[in-house]
DNA sequence: CCAACGATTCGCT
DNA sequence: GCGAATCGTTGGC
């Protein structure tokens, strides 16, 4: 059974220059995040490379993805099909991990305001709208000013199941989206990664 | 310069 | 299950 790379008690978040951002994604899942203070748990990530083509960092730094290039430990932002705000934690220069998914935990009135109908944090544009994410917050560090990320002292190693990340049309072959077992908001996700555990 | 396409979601058939 | 919404990036001419 394997699991995670490095000592989720020694050192968290592990935003070492060393840290792949594989291993980054794995990390994250069990991890509370907190925007402006509302969030919950992060139950579903993807991670995207730097000789990735999926990756928005593949053709080299733009506009848009200018944070990703950046210091490790903040927030990319940015507007997917001009309507969704989607939320990555960026690793090493051109490595980000994207936040599919969160178990609603802090906030949670403020959230269902924001979505008065349907999942709260299950999906990365859900998740950006019930949180209140926009454009401004990119590059925006998680040090616990606005955005923070933490590991909660009682999380253990959570079950992880990995498949093939979502919504893109190469890069299929790397199993790179990984989720909690256990997360109760993931019945059909867990359903498609249903046996994989890697 | 312009047409096509997303790291998506929602509503209707 | 399918198509619209919506806008910045991309790629072709």
């Amino acid at each position: 059974m394997p699991q995670d790379k490095f000592d989720r008690a020694a050192g968290f978040p592990p935003f070492d220059p060393e840290t792949p951002v594989v291993d980054l994604a794995r990390a994250l899942i069990g991890a509370h995040l907190l925007v402006r203070g509302v969030g919950g748990t992060i139950a579903e990530t993807e991670a995207y490379a730097l000789d990735d083509p999926a990756s928005h960092s593949f053709r080299g730094p733009n506009r848009r993805n200018a944070t990703m290039f950046g210091p490790a430990g903040h927030a990319y932002v940015y507007l997917s099909y001009g309507r969704h705000h989607c939320l990555n934690v960026v690793g090493r220069p051109g490595e980000a991990v994207l936040i599919r998914t969160l178990v609603p935990k802090v906030g949670i009135e403020i959230m269902r305001a924001r979505r008065p109908k349907g999942p709260l944090c299950a999906g990365p544009g859900r998740l950006g709208l019930a949180l209140g994410l926009a454009l401004t917050d990119d590059g925006k560090p998680f040090d616990g000013t606005e955005l923070s990320l933490t590991l909660p002292p009682q999380a253990g190693s959570p079950t992880i199941l990995c498949g093939p990340r979502i919504g893109i049309s190469v890069g299929q072959e790397r199993l790179w989206r990984f989720a909690d077992a256990e997360a109760p908001e993931l019945s059909t996700a867990i359903a498609r990664l249903a046996g994989r555990n890697c």
